[in-house]
DNA sequence: AGCGCTGAAGACAGCGCTGTCATTCTAACC
DNA sequence: GGTTAGAATGACAGCGCTGTCTTCAGCGCT
């Protein structure tokens, strides 16, 4: 079957071709009764519109970016999987592009990347959306974008908000109730926004709840495994090491436990230890972990169906929608003997 | 700045259009002189061709899609680096597509949405390259793709291949090597090929060399952590249970594992344990896994430029080059005791 | 000098759609 | 019944490029 084009459908249905196009997207203004012989034609013919032809005429591409630059593979799938829910309900197509946040030309790359696959908007992942310069170029060049971003007061950019701070709150306060008074924290990549609030959050919940905050308990990780090996010995080899470690993220916290083990420390018994993520590792360690639940499919579909509302010209949605994660108690934290 | 189009650029060089056309597309029969001014008046206006007039005139889009149904998060974004990398390389863009391999309609889908996003060639990865009515629907409405899969004699798709074979013959040999006999292996899930092509390997290296194949030592598990925990008990709980155990893939192995820690069984004292895949979670569990390494990204890579020289115009490339995969030999296996 | 030939460049017609504006129809009102 | 606002439809010009065909200059040959 060769592939049909507008007029083939117009001619079928007896109408214009623009007609058809009013029909195919869904614009007021066509009868019912013509409306549904054109639905006819189309399905009959099995007709799909050309998106070139399309993006050509209406200066409009039908396409979003997804930018990010993040290590994790979890948290890159699931982004997408979201994003591509969203686009797939709306009739977008989705262009993934990984990139180097720290990259000196970066602002040039991701206005360059947009202008050359005429992209009609882009989603900003952490860290790209705690980079300034990178949100002040999609600014300047008035690019429509929506972040995944820390709640954040300032700036006007539509973003979707994760509740880091009160995540970290609720998982300091769980272990500060089941004893642990000593609780190290590992800290995550300075450049991760997201990693500042859940340090903020751990000290909250101290300052709250009358537990004294000390400085040595708190070291800085950098979000991977072996950073949390090194932070859970730099940690556990004092004189006096905590009784809890709540670590940025999972792989630190995973981290963490290889090292207990090796250390011979039984966990739960000698040392609980959280995590924030909850990644599938999170289930694959042993004991499992108890960690944060952060639902980024949910998030990055927010996300996109927000800035595909923007696209289609919609203002009035809520600009900074934040999505609650959940704390998921597992094994590595009990109460303390 | 305004976005400039191909008349600016062919008015700024003094040449016509036709003529910048042919030097942004590399085209021959351009003196190296007027070459060089229109590349400057590109420079000077920062020109980008508009890839949707480009689609529409020349009936191509410069956009490929990868289509996958993988539940590995690692496995996914492996590939999609690898073909990000070759995409870039030849100035194409990447649309991925995760579908339902079992889904009855998935052939009119694969089909459809090629057409409807105007693809211009697809990349087939397991267990959509194994699925026999998508390669044939393919073939039939006459999609370019390449597949990556198991090495395979028969069909003329091309094909990136993968040697499950050898390496799953090669670890067995490995464990052989270490004085083990009583080999227990947990097959993968049946639907993909290159997971027999690892169980074919395995029996291949008991005949080779004279270990004594035991069909109770043989379980079949479906890829998952939990399907690997569930073997594991399956094999330990016997009278005579296995001195090693082969998971068709690291998920798998680390269910292993995680049932031997909870059965008190010492690895790799008691217990060799090896996967297949080297995923980080090798590297993340205690002891560090022994596994195979399969270049996936460079796989990927190959089969993104093999389609897009397809698309070019190219047929004397190699249609089914092998990327060796390679033993990473860690702490998870050791000699017989 | 006249011939054909090749390489370099341009003219021109669309690709299949959408935006704009003109036109026709419908129905509700006086 | 005649008007008229507004809804429904159509005519048409391009969006920015590429494919095809044409033109023309320069060259070597007889």
């Amino acid at each position: 079957m060769p592939k049909a084009t507008i007029d083939d459908v117009a001619g079928l249905a007896g109408v214009s071709i623009k007609t058809v196009s009013r029909v195919v997207n869904a614009e007021p203004n066509v009868r019912q009764a013509t409306r549904e012989r054109v639905l006819n034609a189309v399905r009959a013919l099995n007709y799909r519109p050309n998106a070139s032809a399309r993006s050509l005429a209406g200066d409009r591409s039908y396409l979003i970016g997804l930018l990010y630059d993040n290590p994790s593979a979890n948290y890159v799938t699931d982004l997408q999987y979201g994003v591509l829910a969203a686009c797939r309900e709306q009739h977008y197509d989705l262009l993934i592009h990984p990139c180097n946040y720290k990259h000196s030309g970066i602002c040039e790359e991701v206005v360059g990347l947009v202008a050359q696959s005429k992209m009609d908007g882009v989603l900003l992942t952490p860290p790209l959306s705690d980079t300034e310069t990178v949100v002040a170029a999609l600014q300047q060049a008035r690019i429509p974008f929506v972040s995944i971003a820390p709640r954040q007061s300032d700036e006007g950019a539509v973003c979707v908000a994760t509740d880091d701070h009160q995540a970290a709150f609720a998982m300091t306060e769980h272990l500060i109730a089941l004893g642990h008074r000593e609780i190290g924290f590992i800290s995550g990549h300075p450049d991760h926004r997201a990693m500042a609030r859940r340090l903020e959050g751990y000290r909250e919940a101290l300052r709250a709840f009358d537990v004294q905050p000390q400085q040595h308990l708190v070291v800085q990780g950098y979000n991977s495994f072996e950073s949390g090996e090194a932070c859970a010995r730099q940690l556990l080899l004092r004189k006096e090491p905590p009784s809890a470690i709540f670590a940025s993220n999972d792989d630190m916290a995973a981290g963490v436990m290889m090292v207990a083990h090796q250390m011979g420390i039984a966990i739960p018994a000698g040392l609980s230890v959280a995590g924030f993520d909850d990644t599938p590792i999170a289930r694959q360690i042993w004991p499992p972990l108890t960690t944060v639940q952060q639902p980024i499919k949910a998030m990055a579909e927010t996300a996109a169906q927000i800035l595909i509302g923007r696209l289609r010209g919609q203002t009035e949605i809520d600009t900074a929608p934040v999505i609650p994660s959940q704390l998921v108690i597992r094994q590595s934290t009990a109460v303390l003997p």
